[in-house]
Order: C-alpha cells, then structure tokens, then sequence
DNA sequence: TTCAAATAGTATCGAATCTAAACTTATTTG
DNA sequence: CAAATAAGTTTAGATTCGATACTATTTGAA
C-alpha cells in the first residue's frame, strides 16, 4: 500500500503476469508444464550456436541441471530431438520435432496478438537499455550484431565461428550476441 | 527451428524473459523466492477490494492454496500482516509491513526502468487488446474503470460498492475493474 | 607429450513450490 | 433454517528448483 499505480515498470509487470498466465493456461490444456511451453518456444527462434542446455539455461535463467531434467521429459514425451555435435562431442543440439512444432504454432495460434506493431521498437529501446544497465548480453538477433558481417547481396559470414549465414539463419536469436556500438 | 525473430510476441517472450531474471536474481539476493517478490510488489499497489489470497491468486494465476502457503511464509517472516475484515469475518485484508515495504522500494532501485514513457501507452493497448480477447477482466486502476464515478473534484465514488475513493485509491489497481466501454 | 583446468551435460538429494481435493468457517440464498 | 456458495487453510503427491558431485570431452600450458 505504499505506491500507486502508473510506472512503466509496474504496466510491465502487469501485462507480464497476464501473459504468463495465458502461457500457463495453454500449457495446462495441452498437459504441459510452464518451463517446457518456453523451452520449445526459445528453441524455435534459436540460432544453431544457441540450441543448447547451457543456453536454454541462461536464457531462461534456471540452473542447467534444472533444465537438464525438463528437456529429459520433453525428449521421452516426443517433443524434441537431440543430436551430438560432430566436433564438439560434449555439445548436443536441441531441435523441435513436427509434435514439438505443432505445440508452438497452437501456441501462437492461442495467444494472438495482433497489436500494433509501434510497440516492437519501443521493446527493443526498452531491451538494450536493461541489458546496458545489468551487462547483460547475449540473446539477439544476428543482423544487429557487431559480429555480423554483409559479404554480398543477402550474404553473411559470423565473424566469431567464420561460418556463412543465411537470411534465416540471422533472423534467429543467439547467445553470443554483442550489439552493434551505434544502434 | 521453425521461425524466425521478430513477432510482437517474440520481442515480448524475450523482454518477459530477461525481466524475470532480474527479478528472480533481485529474489536470491533478498533471500526470497521470486514468487514471494511478485506477491510483495501486487500489494504494494492493489486496492482495499483486492487485496485478499483470492485477489492475488487470480493476479498471479496460481491456486489459492499455493498462494496461501506462499502468504504464511511472508507473514512468518515479517513482510506483511494480516487483517481480518469488520464485516465480512471470511476476509483478511494483506498489507506490507516496513519491511516489505522496503523490499519493494530496493526492487525499483533495482530494476531501475528509466526508458521513455511512450511505452506505457502501447502497453495499455496491449494489455486491453488481450484482456478482450481472453475474456479477461479486473486488474486495472479506478481511474479507467466504468463503475468509477466522479462526484466533485478530486472526490469519487465507486459505482459497485458506494464507498468514497481518495485521489490516491483511484491509481491503485482493483480486481472489479471493468474497462470503460469508450477508450 | 602429458596432465591439470575448464566446459557441456547428467544424476542425485533435500527443500520448496505447485495442483487438486478435502476441509473449516462464514455468508448468502431460497 | 437448511443448502449452496465463498474465503481461506490444510494435506498429499508430483514436479521443479538449486546445489553438489559426477562423467566425458576439450583446451591449454609446462
């Protein structure tokens, strides 16, 4: 009883809580917890460099061995599939099954919101300045990362793993992501 | 791996996403559980009408008895009383001690959102563009609410319950709060 | 080359939360 | 005044969470 209400934080908090309980009122209508609806969310707009325990785990920010279990569960449920890394056999790679899919696009499909796109820059301003503020980093999009490079017409190459990237592929978030000096 | 970044509600999964780690990282600093923040910081800015486990059982979308359980801890604790109602002996009314209330007060210190205000106006919109859509009401403040009824100035009366509502009552957030139907 | 340190991921344990249901007490309704 | 409803608590079982220890692999430095 001390404040009142009109601070953006407290809107946020606010359109936050009613989010989270549509995303929780799905999950439960398809048997789901909570978690796994977002863990298959984050591995649908996730690059191939951030489909990975650690980087659901700091995404999400719950401890690894916490996500560790709940992707056991939606592995033995058929939602998602695992497959070792090539190089790097400590590192697996996470990906949706067409079950796992199907759930996300019901998911879209239920939560439906067709607001205004004017709110989309607005949540970038609002994203970078929490992450200037906190240091955080990491969880953007490569097209606005400083790692990005333009090698020609709709090509480009990361220039951490020196690996090409198509048009979708740096339409995906990833972890490694450092924003560009001048936004 | 099915779609690409950029939906209103991805932006919004991610900024979800990163607030709520500040918040629980907040928690763990406090030594509380994230869910003991969010209960702390809805009664700092709920009114006399909603301000009951029922009232932020609905805010949060846990089960009353959860929230119940979560409440009997905070009490125990320190953070908040509880008040049996005059009238109604089946309502206990929650407010925050001094030192809930400075909890609160470190949290916004904390998280600390100073981006422009031209967001909150986009977060109306969100908020009532889902709130329509899910069939969802309550939660917002008196100020926009139908029963709310202006009687002289800066003295109002709310519509449901005939009681007079202070300046300040009316920016607080109820859980009878029906939209005008003129936006 | 070799061996210690670091990293990705899993397994395990205790504590806490969550849901669902039964339950208590108080109020409203017919 | 009995039955239905409502606010809140309690209980039991399942799940998650965090911390820690553990395995396997990779890195890096003497």
């Amino acid at each position: 009883m001390d404040d009142t209400f009109g601070t953006i934080s407290q809107w946020l908090e606010r359109v936050f809580a009613l989010h989270r309980n549509l995303m929780r009122q799905f999950a439960n209508e398809e048997g789901l917890q909570l978690v796994h609806v977002e863990i298959l969310q984050y591995l649908s707009v996730c690059n191939r460099y951030s489909d990975t325990t650690q980087a659901i785990s700091e995404y999400l920010g719950q401890t690894k061995g916490s996500i560790s279990q709940s992707l056991g569960n939606l592995e033995e449920n058929g939602f998602i599939r695992k497959i070792q890394d090539k190089v790097d056999k400590r590192v697996f790679h996470l990906s949706l099954t067409t079950n796992g899919s199907s759930v996300i696009k019901r998911m879209s499909k239920f939560i439906d919101l067709d607001s205004s796109d004017t709110i989309v820059p607005e949540l970038k301003l609002l994203l970078s300045s929490i992450q200037k503020k906190h240091g955080f980093r990491g969880f953007g999009i490569c097209k606005s990362c400083k790692f990005n490079q333009n090698v020609g017409q709709s090509n480009f190459v990361c220039g951490l793993t020196k690996e090409k990237l198509s048009l979708d592929d740096i339409h995906k978030i990833c972890k490694e992501h450092e924003e560009q000096s001048a936004i």
